[in-house]
RNA sequence: GUGGAUGUAGCUCAAUCGGCAGAGCACUGGUUUGUGGCACCAGUGGUUGUGGGUUCAAGUCCCACCAUCCACC
């Protein structure tokens, strides 16, 4: 089904357009290891984020559990006010497996890495996860999965569904061992896998949802070799997860992709896109991107866009973001990051408005 | 004025015994999708200071000139 036919054929059912106060679709940030690179917290505020990602592999291997509990979590640390879900740290074991093979294995009791850091051997299983983002203070917790590629086999894809189901099995099993006061403030998402296998992906929500988790995620890699968005599976995907608990979907995405996967049904989403892109140089924009580094802008006398709060428009031209790259300075980067985080936060919102009316509702049933 | 050193891409410099003139930076484009990323990829750019000479062949050897730097009068 094409997003167009998807939105045509809206359902009557409507879905809850918050989720922990916040709004459908919610943007989140990746601060991967705590900090949306090149930015302060302050300044992370001001782009209107609301929600940040964090990863559970880069503070394990960091602080491990007991000390970033006796930091008081990840929100302490860094001062933040908002919303964090923390990524399980699945990515990381298929990343850097993928660029390193032979550096560590996945087994059924868990992942054995080497860390990127001091080389040590890190391991990772279902349960230290589940502590480890409990220890970090995350409002939202991801189960530990089995991240494969784009391109795998079906074999492969069957692997990473058994055993993301199993370990997700044990991670909500875990989980529930933790006081109520604990979990009270906690949501607990599993992520779908199985590649680009219809039936496997179907067999993994439905083993999910019958464990029963507060969120659902699309899993894997979300673009082809080609980077083009595989809007089939995902819509495939989205059909299957229930409506009254988000859909989030991992790393998606550009501008375009978070539209289409917005459609589909989505309503979470977290990319390094804005944030690596600001730093090389390339600015999101209504009218699309613009390449700041270009030489036709050192003249430019216009804002990066008209009508953006942020402070990079509200202050400077094109030329002055030309000259700050030009020049190295760090502030180029703070300065675009902040430019594009509060594109993607004006995009989101844009996306809340539109669907509200696509679906005759004002808004009305969202939390305040 | 005398002696010496150096002149190669916009910049800093390579180039074996004389054998297809190169690199880094800069410049110009591009890539990036649950971040080991100040990253990566590609491209433009040359009458080798000038004029002669030797040689099959000269950035390289010889002569003159010019420029710059150093030392000494």
């Amino acid at each position: 089904m094409k997003p167009s036919d998807l939105a045509q054929s809206a359902q009557p059912v409507k879905p809850p357009l918050s989720f922990l106060g916040l709004q459908y679709p919610i943007f989140m940030p990746d601060a991967t290891s705590g900090v949306v690179r090149s930015l302060t917290t302050r300044q992370l505020e001001e782009t209107g984020t609301e929600m940040i990602v964090v990863n559970t592999f880069h503070l394990y291997v960091q602080y491990g559990i007991e000390k970033m509990e006796s930091l008081g979590g990840i929100k302490t640390l860094m001062g933040w006010t908002g919303k964090v879900l923390s990524d399980s740290g699945g990515f990381q074991v298929y990343s850097l497996l993928h660029r390193k093979p032979g550096s560590g294995k996945v087994t059924s009791y868990g992942a054995y890495v080497r860390s990127p850091v001091d080389g040590k051997k890190v391991v990772l299983t279902p349960e230290i996860s589940i502590d480890m983002q409990a220890a970090i203070g995350s409002d939202v917790l991801i189960v530990l999965d089995d991240c494969r590629s784009s391109e795998i086999s079906r074999k492969e894809a069957e692997e990473s569904v058994r055993l993301t189901t199993q370990w997700a099995r044990r991670a909500k099993s875990h989980f529930m061992k933790k006081s109520p006061e604990v979990r009270s403030k906690r949501k607990l998402f599993a992520v779908v896998h199985g590649g680009p296998f219809e039936d496997l992906r179907e067999k993994s929500a439905g083993e999910l949802i019958e464990i029963g988790f507060d969120g659902y995620c699309f899993g894997g890699w979300p673009v082809d070799a080609s980077g083009r968005l595989v809007t089939e599976i995902l819509s495939y995907t989205a059909e299957l997860l229930p409506d009254d608990k988000p859909k989030y979907a991992m790393g998606v995405g550009t501008p375009d992709d978070i539209r289409v996967c917005r459609e589909l049904g989505y309503a979470m989403f977290d990319c390094v896109l804005p944030t690596r892109n600001a730093r090389h140089g390339l600015l999101y924009t209504f009218d699309g991107e613009l390449r700041i580094t270009r030489a036709q802008y050192q003249f430019d006398i216009e804002p990066i866009e008209n009508g953006c709060p942020c402070e990079a428009c509200r202050n400077y031209t094109r030329a002055y973001m030309y000259h700050l790259f030009k020049a190295s300075d760090a502030t180029a980067k703070t300065l675009a990051t902040i430019h594009n985080l509060t594109f993607y936060q004006r995009l989101t919102r844009s996306l809340r408005e539109t669907r509200s009316q696509e679906k005759g509702d004002s808004g009305k049933n969202a939390d305040a």
